[in-house]
RNA sequence: GCACCGGUGGCUCAAUGGAUAGAGCACCUGACUUCGGAUCAGGCGGUUGGGGGUUCGAGUCCCUCCCGGUGCGCCA
């Protein structure tokens, strides 16, 4: 598409207005490029412009104030183009742009490979349709993650956007409070003359610091990310009120609406079922049913990189008088995702371009991803080489004879499984370092071996079925009660009781891999016992019985840790 | 410099202060004509980074040193 006549930033411009317009700019198709996949190529790229080319890099600057200023909600988004393109000789049209062309393509273009030239172009012209195209990419992006986020069956309720905690007012009410509170103060001398300061000099958890002040506003007038997540935690807390009492918070307006079959399926976006709201800066737009914020506990879940700007907000919210507030404001921290060495030189392989890494860079062990160096993997990416592996593994056991769409669910359901497991396994304080064996791996410590553990139990129901012995769970329970149970058998339910406990450790050090190994430790255990405890061919009743019982409580426990509190789905055959 | 996090078999990871430090991968040897072999049984491989201390008992707590990572923006 966008084959037509003039320069590359007008056809792009033109090919986006068109998309967004038909509602094809994002798919829904797993394996088919993307929105974010075009902005994913471009961004290193355009970094590397930035590095390269100084005038070029002025545009950056441009960029940021035009959004930062923001437009008028009247501007419509053909409108805002309309007025980037009317500009005269907006492109540079030369084959040096960053942005080229080549051909057909199933997203906007295909970005140039070759360098750029030095000629940025004209001016920013218009700094309110540049805000307006802006906030269309930034949604256009949202909306893919959504959709990744929706193939490993997680939803939202809500989205905040930054813009609105400046919108309605938040950072303004928050900025009387600490004001009021004495919180903060206005630098006259020093380096940071002009700022409004937060000192931290006082809190023992910030002794020893060189500079202990956080600035909160800039010595031009603007406020800090830091400022704005102060206000925004206020929101959170349910603390941020007017004189008179009256609680801050924003209007709302439907964003999507989506579906979910069960606790670990596929969240579908479409026109039916559960609106996922966004916020408005108009407090006049409410939501349905639902309300946000006021919470009594807050659950901030974040890289451990943001520990020291959490630390701040943590204070702040103490400083204002809200020494319980501040001890319901958690961090969950997590330590980042790194990729190894092997991973990275296999992306390089795979891409065809190179990072520029450094030998010493790849002697560590691991390599910190990059979004602007264009270093990492894409979820869609890895989830659609995961679906075509497990799809292969089962085409293998089960011969040709599974029904593609059943093939596809369960192939999405090992592929999730695998995932979602390798990211939970691991305590949430150590980098987990990314390998691509390891991620395509179904055979020992993975997602697939506790699905099959799953799948492999409700098989031997299904047989017991069919020859009428499938009992229930008070039959079982009757029976059961005089019998005496054998070693491994009273293991397997000794374990399956600590379940609840290992539950209540897992959420009260907010260590997830304690489920995880837990659900290992059930599924390794049942394995056992699979051998040489038949149930259908068990020699006699009694011991039928016994076994029916013990295997039945670990089908409902397994399933319930791996799709209630895991996210992992179990297919119905592997 | 200060702060936080890691250091456990060749590799990737577990282990509320408590039993012989457990799993997986890799390597080697095996397994049911029966509910599916993405499984199971067995073997190989560890003085838990070094040193000191507390304790009846330390991978775990304290001190110290070494190695690796991250943070300490008028970025977001």
């Amino acid at each position: 598409m966008a084959q037509g006549e003039g320069a590359p930033r007008q056809r792009v411009l033109a090919a986006f207005a068109a998309r967004h317009e038909a509602r094809t700019l994002v798919s829904t198709a797993l394996g088919t490029p993307d929105f974010d996949d075009l902005c994913w190529d471009l961004y290193p790229r355009v970094t590397r412009r930035y590095e390269a080319d100084e005038a070029f890099s002025a545009r950056r600057t441009e960029v940021l104030h035009a959004m930062e200023a923001g437009f008028s909600p009247d501007l419509t988004l053909p409108a805002a183009i309309a007025s980037l393109l009317s500009v005269p000789g907006a492109g540079d049209g030369r084959p040096g742009s960053p942005v080229g062309q080549e051909g057909e393509d199933s997203r906007l273009s295909t970005p140039n490979r070759s360098g750029g030239g030095s000629d940025p172009g004209p001016r920013t012209p218009d700094p309110g349709a540049v805000a307006r195209v802006a906030a269309a990419v930034a949604e256009a992006n949202l909306r893919c993650h959504l959709i990744t986020m929706g193939r490993l069956g997680v939803a939202y309720d809500v989205l905040p956007h930054e813009s609105d905690i400046l919108g309605r007012g938040f950072w303004k009410r928050a900025f009387e409070l600490l004001q009021d509170s004495g919180a903060i103060r206005l630098e006259t001398e020093g380096k940071n003359a002009g700022c409004w300061v937060m000192s931290l000099a006082e809190s023992p958890e910030f002794a020893g610091m060189a500079d202990a002040d956080k600035i909160l506003v800039r010595s031009n007038g603007i406020v800090t990310y830091t400022g704005k997540d102060i206000a925004y935690q206020l929101w959170k807390l349910g603390l941020l009120r007017d004189p008179d009492g009256t609680l801050h918070d924003f209007g709302y307006r439907p964003f999507a609406r989506w579906q979910q079959a069960g606790p670990a399926a596929e969240v579908r976006y479409g026109t039916e079922g559960r609106e996922l709201e966004r916020t408005s800066a108009d407090p006049a737009e409410r939501p349905a049913g639902d309300t946000f914020g006021a919470g009594t506990r807050v659950y901030n879940v974040i890289d451990v990189r943001q520990s020291y700007p959490q630390k701040v907000v943590k204070e702040a919210i103490r400083v204002l008088g809200y020494p319980e507030a501040a001890e319901a404001s958690v961090h969950f921290a997590y330590e980042m995702v790194a990729l190894t060495p092997a991973a990275v030189k296999r992306l390089e392989a795979t891409s065809g371009v190179s990072f520029g890494l450094s030998d010493e860079d790849l002697a560590k062990p691991f390599i910190e991803m990059s979004g602007r160096r264009g270093i990492g993997v894409e979820a869609d990416a890895l989830l659609a080489t995961l679906v075509s592996e497990a799809g292969r593994a089962i085409a293998a056991r089960q011969g040709e004879g599974v029904a593609p769409a059943a093939l596809g669910e369960r192939a999405r359901a090992i592929a999730v499984g695998a995932l979602r497991y390798q990211m939970a396994r691991q305590s949430r304080n150590r980098v987990l370092a990314f390998d691509f064996d390891e991620a395509l791996a179904f055979e020992g410590d993975t997602g697939p071996y506790l699905q099959y553990s799953a799948v492999r139990a409700r098989k031997i129901f299904d047989k017991l079925a069919e020859h009428g012995l499938a009992g229930s769970a008070a039959e079982d329970a009757a029976a059961a009660g005089g019998l005496e149970l054998p070693d491994g058998l009273w293991e397997l339910v000794l374990a399956c009781g600590r379940t609840d406990e290992m539950v209540a450790k897992a959420v009260s050090s907010l260590e997830f891999s304690l489920l995880a190994s837990h659900a290992h430790d059930l599924a390794m255990l049942f394995h056992k016992l699979y051998h040489d405890n038949p149930v259908l061919h068990a020699p006699d009743e009694a011991t039928r019985v016994l076994r029916r019982a013990v295997f039945r409580l670990f089908a409902t426990t397994i399933t319930d840790i791996l799709e209630e509190l895991l996210g992992i789905p179990v297919p119905a055959e592997m």
